[in-house]
DNA sequence: TTGTATGCGTTATCAT
DNA sequence: ATGATAACGCATACAA
């Protein structure tokens, strides 16, 4: 299933042959001890295994072992295999900050997003790391918030990491982050969001789109007074700006609108639409994620009230729950793990120089009608 | 809110020092360009500045900048000043990767889930990260699927990072990995589930328990004919152990059960119980999430049968819509972001060879009587 | 309080 | 195809 099949550098070497040779492995000495008592000069700290032990072990030098395992092609198959042997032997993992120091590429990709417990991003990272993952690559995760101060600090610190790509969530960022980041001189991609300017690429789609595209669904099947269930994140604001400047060409007055915190919740779609139904009377509600949408249709029933009939819902995400929601809940559906999945390609293809595509990607977005509106 | 702010090394001071200097940020030339112009050796590749660069500017050695960026109070404050000044006008960012190797810390730790995309697994690893980062930890997150083999493939890899520390999910791992993470003698922590025999530390629960909790109220609330819908992850198996154990000594029959494949969704739960409903008649339909619970509740109900009147329901995890569903969902609540606090504490404390705490911690759990069961 | 010498474990580069 | 040497950028240990 899961398998890190592109990357074959050492590891993918050594699993398969500690694949080929696990009923031996009880035989195999792998203690460090051993390798310490033969070293000359002796440590106080027992070291792991290292390049030279490995070498010493060998016979060969350091520099060859090193090309064994990292390009064997350029090493005679029978070497390759002697220093196989004296890697399992000397129980030897390679240091990946001693490699990354001398070779200048540390093989991690930053992510930066504003939470993990959020529906929307999960799927995200979750693709992203998984296609890191297949290409060689570790993922170092930093939880920001939904503040720019938060992130721009936490970018400072990663980069000290000097990872060969970074993930921002958004196109907002503090002034110092992008100065930052442009020193740096780090690839870098933005995700889930659209602009014709990013730092460098992007991998996103238009929320104001997505506003618009709602309004004038629900307008053409005749929905006339909407109330607004939202998040006050800078993506769920600018869909809620598409929306608001289509309806305001049909409804003159603005739009009821009852704010809730971060993260959305079942529970808050339920307060939510308690406390937007006493603020007036409504035709659909149109919520910023499928969550609060799903509370919402909730709370209506609740009421006694029958959701599209009495009151229709609408929601944001595409949820896996919201096919198989009662009602099944009409939303906007965007591809949240191709957005993980081609921002670790285009990072990727970057760090390794190839060709470079298009630094800019609209995943898009499709509404997707159902029952509920 | 999310601050580093027991992390009062570099970074900590840098910040610090940007805000108070932010509406001058402009006037300050942060330009490598201009040092390498001074360097004595040119090199081909433009390099972010070093240690040395600093220095040089400065007026100081290496070493000093070195201690007064990690060890102020061994600097005088004076020269502290100069340092951070060289900092600014430099923008220099120190190379972990250096540091990591001269001092043998990294200040990473590996975390490795079996799930991102999972409701359970997400508050932990967010608690796991904000705390992580609470003291100045970078998280390398890793995603492992439910195999063993995979897990140690992964860990393999991971370990060349040399991180301080390393958090496995659960307590089955192969024979390789357990050599491998022993030898490489570095603190780890396995969570969500317990044993007395930890790899080192642990953090979690018994779910075997969790079993046996929810048949005995199960049984006291006068359900005889239950019928489960369950995944197939090991922990979700010794939860069911539990539950047949109790079970066992009422009702003479095996347990009708359906299993559902991972990750668990709304969709399942519906398909699930009418899988279920189609194979015998029940009272209680036993959930091993509530995910899974709520989608089974909704197709009851789509089927005209009242909850819990004519089928009762129970879930597993309290997750965040459990409380405000219709009707709320009877489950076991467990603290998720706790599991994740605690593993990076007791990370961070051996890491930093403070007095050693109980290596195994029980968080516990409650069984939530609520509406559906 | 500051500076010097040395080593961390690897890869780039050049030589053989 | 293999080896020798010199970085890589920083912190430890010790000296002043």
């Amino acid at each position: 299933m899961r398998k890190v099949s592109l990357y074959c550098g050492f590891f993918g070497q050594m699993m398969g042959a500690l694949a080929m040779t696990r009923g031996m492995m009880n035989n195999v000495q792998i203690n460090q001890q051993i390798f310490r008592e033969s070293t000359v000069k002796s440590t106080r700290h027992p070291r792991a295994p290292t390049l030279e032990d490995v070498a010493r072990n060998a016979g060969l030098s350091p520099m060859t072992v090193s090309r064994a395992l990292n390009t064997p092609q350029l090493v005679r198959p029978k070497t390759v295999e002697k220093v196989m042997l004296a890697v399992r032997a000397t129980g030897y993992i390679p240091n990946a900050m001693a490699g990354g120091l001398a070779s200048r590429r540390s093989k991690l990709v930053a992510v930066v997003v504003p939470q993990i417990n959020n529906n929307m991003f999960v799927d995200t990272i979750q693709a992203l790391s998984d296609e890191l993952a297949r290409r060689g690559y570790h993922m170092l995760l930093c939880v920001a918030g939904y503040t720019e101060q938060t992130e721009a600090e936490l970018v400072a610190t990663l980069l000290s990491r000097r990872p060969d790509g970074v993930v921002l969530t958004g196109i907002h960022h503090t002034t110092e982050l992008k100065k930052v980041i442009l020193n740096a001189a780090v690839p870098v991609v933005e995700i889930w969001d659209l602009t014709p300017t990013p730092l460098d690429m992007l991998v996103g789609f238009s929320h104001e789109r997505v506003g618009q595209a709602t309004a004038q669904y629900l307008l053409r099947k005749g929905y006339r007074r909407p109330g607004l269930l939202w998040t006050s994140d800078s993506r769920a604001a600018q869909r809620k700006q598409g929306l608001c400047d289509v309806f305001a060409s049909c409804i003159s007055k603005g739009l009821p609108q009852v704010d809730v915190p971060l993260p959305a919740s079942l529970a808050l779609g339920r307060s939510g639409l308690s406390q937007l139904l006493g603020e007036g009377t409504f035709d659909v509600i149109v919520c910023s994620s499928d969550t609060l949408a799903q509370g919402a249709i909730m709370e209506a029933e609740s009421r006694g009230m029958r959701v599209p009939q009495d009151l229709a819902v609408i929601g944001f995400g595409d949820l896996d729950f919201a096919a198989s929601n009662r009602p099944t809940i009409t939303t906007i559906s965007v591809d949240r793990r191709a957005i993980g999945q081609q921002a670790a390609s285009l990072l990727a293809e970057r760090i390794e120089q190839q060709p470079c595509k298009a630094p800019i990607i609209d995943i898009g977005f499709h509404l997707v009608e159902r029952e509920s509106a």
